[in-house]
DNA sequence: AACTCATCAATAAGATTTATCGTTTAATAA
DNA sequence: TTATTAAACGATAAATCTTATTGATGAGTT
C-alpha cells in the first residue's frame, strides 16, 4: 500500500472517530511509514525538526503512543522499558503482558520447529531466535474488568 | 538442573578460564537463576541489597552483561535501550543485529504457519506474536573483522 | 605473602521516558 | 465563518534507566 493512501485510512479513522488529527501527527506517521528502519522516537523527532523546528521530542512520544493505540503503528519492543534477565538457556519461548510487562516462559512445544530462514543473500548470522506472545495477562485482564 | 549445580558450572568456567569470580557475581547469578519473572538489574539489586548492604545498582549491571557475555544468562531484550516503531502491520518477523540494533524485516515465508500455543490454563489473551531472529549483520560482521 | 588484574563501590554524567501545565489547534455545530 | 470544546502541542522539569570514571578491594597466581 502506498504512502498515501495509509495516511488517508489515517485520516478517514480519526474523522469517522472524530479524533482530532494534527500536522505534526500526520508528519509522524508519514516519517514512520516511509522508514523501514524500525525507528525510535528520537529518530523521528531529528527527521521532523527540519520541517517542524517548534516540535518537542514529547510530542512525538506521544504521538507514537497515540498512532499505536489506533492500531496505525506498533511498538516492536514492549520491554523497552528496562533490561530484562533469564538465566534459563535452554530454547524456550516468552508469553509478553503488556499491560504490567510480566514475561512467562511458555514450554509448549508448539513452534519447536521454528526455522531459520534463509538469509544468504544477506550474509548476515543469525545466532538465536526467540517466539515472542503478546498480550493481556489474567491478572491484568481482571483488573480491567473490575474498572479498578 | 538445580541451582547449586549451575552455580558450580559457573565457578568450573571461571576457574577454567582464569576468570576472578566474586561473591556479588555468584549472587548475583544464583538470584537470576533462582527467579521465574526474567528480573530485570533493579530487581535483582533490591534482592541482593539485603544481604550486600554496599552493593551497587552499576556493578549489577556489569555482572549480568557480564554473566551474558560468559554464557550463564541471556538478555531476553536487547532492544531495550531504547523504544523502537514499526508501520508496517502486517505479520512479518524481524532480524536484530545485537551490534548496531538495527532491525530488518524479514518477509520469508518460513514460519509463516506459527501457531498460538495452549494458554488455557493460564487464562491469558493473545493479541499478538513475532518471532525475533538475533545476529550479527553484514556490516557489523565486516567492521569486527577489519579489526575496526 | 606479594603481585597482577579484573571487579567493586561510589559518584557523576548521559540517555531515555514521563509528567505537568498553560497555550494552541482541530473538529463540530451554530 | 465564527464560537465552542476537547484534545494535542510546546516547553520545561522531573523521573527513570544506563553507562562511564576512578580509586579501592579482592580473587587467583606466583
Amino acid at each position: 500500500m502506498r504512502v498515501d493512501e495509509k495516511i488517508e485510512e489515517l485520516k478517514d479513522h480519526c474523522r469517522e472517530n472524530g479524533i482530532p488529527l494534527t500536522q505534526q501527527r500526520i508528519a509522524t506517521y508519514r516519517v514512520l511509514v516511509d522508514s523501514d528502519e524500525h525507528p525510535s522516537p528520537e529518530m523521528i523527532y531529528r527527521c521532523l525538526k527540519i520541517n517542524y523546528p517548534t516540535l518537542s521530542l514529547a510530542t512525538v512520544y506521544k504521538n507514537l503512543e497515540a498512532l499505536a493505540r489506533m492500531g496505525f503503528a506498533k511498538k516492536i519492543n514492549p520491554l523497552s522499558d528496562h533490561a530484562r534477565y533469564d538465566g534459563d538457556l535452554e530454547p524456550h519461548n516468552h508469553f509478553v503482558c503488556l499491560s504490567c510487562k510480566k514475561v512467562e516462559d511458555i514450554h509448549s512445544d508448539a513452534n519447536s520447529d521454528l526455522r531459520i530462514p534463509d538469509l544468504k543473500d544477506t550474509e548476515h548470522v543469525i545466532t538465536g531466535k526467540t517466539v515472542q506472545y503478546f498480550g493481556i495477562c489474567k491478572a491484568c485482564k481482571d483488573d480491567t474488568q473490575k474498572g479498578k
